[in-house]
DNA sequence: TTAATACATGAGCATATGCGCATATACTTG
DNA sequence: CAAGTATATGCGCATATGCTCATGTATTAA
């Protein structure tokens, strides 16, 4: 492991920001959660998450703009599908680091 | 690999919702990226950031609260440092996805 | 105490973002 | 063609967020 740790380009600073902010709203991931799966229609998509149509559809275009999901349009129906793996494997490094912070804050309450 | 990718809670989708948005803003990834090295003063950081002493300020404000990074008030300085070590393996994370999504994108255009 | 330094914060402004309603578009079926 | 279904989008509203200016607070030094 080279542990090459180079900083960021401000280009590439912009890039890794906005993928960030894509991923924080709680929609979108709900959203990403449901096509663990596989894919799915936008209308499963509003069932699955109990969002309303308007608004997953509107999360689905910021996914795929970032090419975070895919689009298949089949008759009436659009299939999404994660287009990047990489964003499962960001949720567990999160879910790690958050249970690390919680455990730090935890002990610095003392007990 | 248990490759246990289990659905998160609601209360654990909006703290991984909130860590992503925190690390969602360019200026805030610069200031993470400016502790890489080690703890550093606000001061520092402003100048390696180029921002205001208001901003970069408030900025560590909000990573601290995400618990990001930590304080430690020294006389008249305050020193700041990354607090969960995960962050830079996010971004590096990030990084390779976002390379795959160019690349998926230039092969969709066809060489 | 006064002055200077380093950092934090209240207030206000401008913009971005999430949301829903209504409507538009695309496709299928009769 | 008309009608129905699935998805996208224009518009407006409400809130959140980033930024700056001015000021407040804490600490050190004279």
């Amino acid at each position: 492991m080279p542990k090459g740790n180079k900083p960021l380009s401000e280009d590439a600073l912009q890039l890794v920001a906005r993928r960030f902010a894509v991923l924080g709203e709680p929609m979108r991931l709900r959203i990403l959660q449901a096509l663990m799966g596989g894919e799915r229609a936008v209308s499963d998509l509003v069932d699955a998450t109990a969002g309303t149509q308007t608004n997953v559809s509107r999360h689905l275009q910021t996914l795929a703009a970032a090419g975070l999901v895919s689009r298949r349009k089949d008759g009436l129906q659009v299939f999404y599908a994660v287009a990047d793996p990489t964003v499962f494997q960001l949720c567990e490094l999160v879910c790690g680091g958050i249970r690390q912070t919680l455990a730090a804050q935890a002990g610095k309450l003392g007990r």
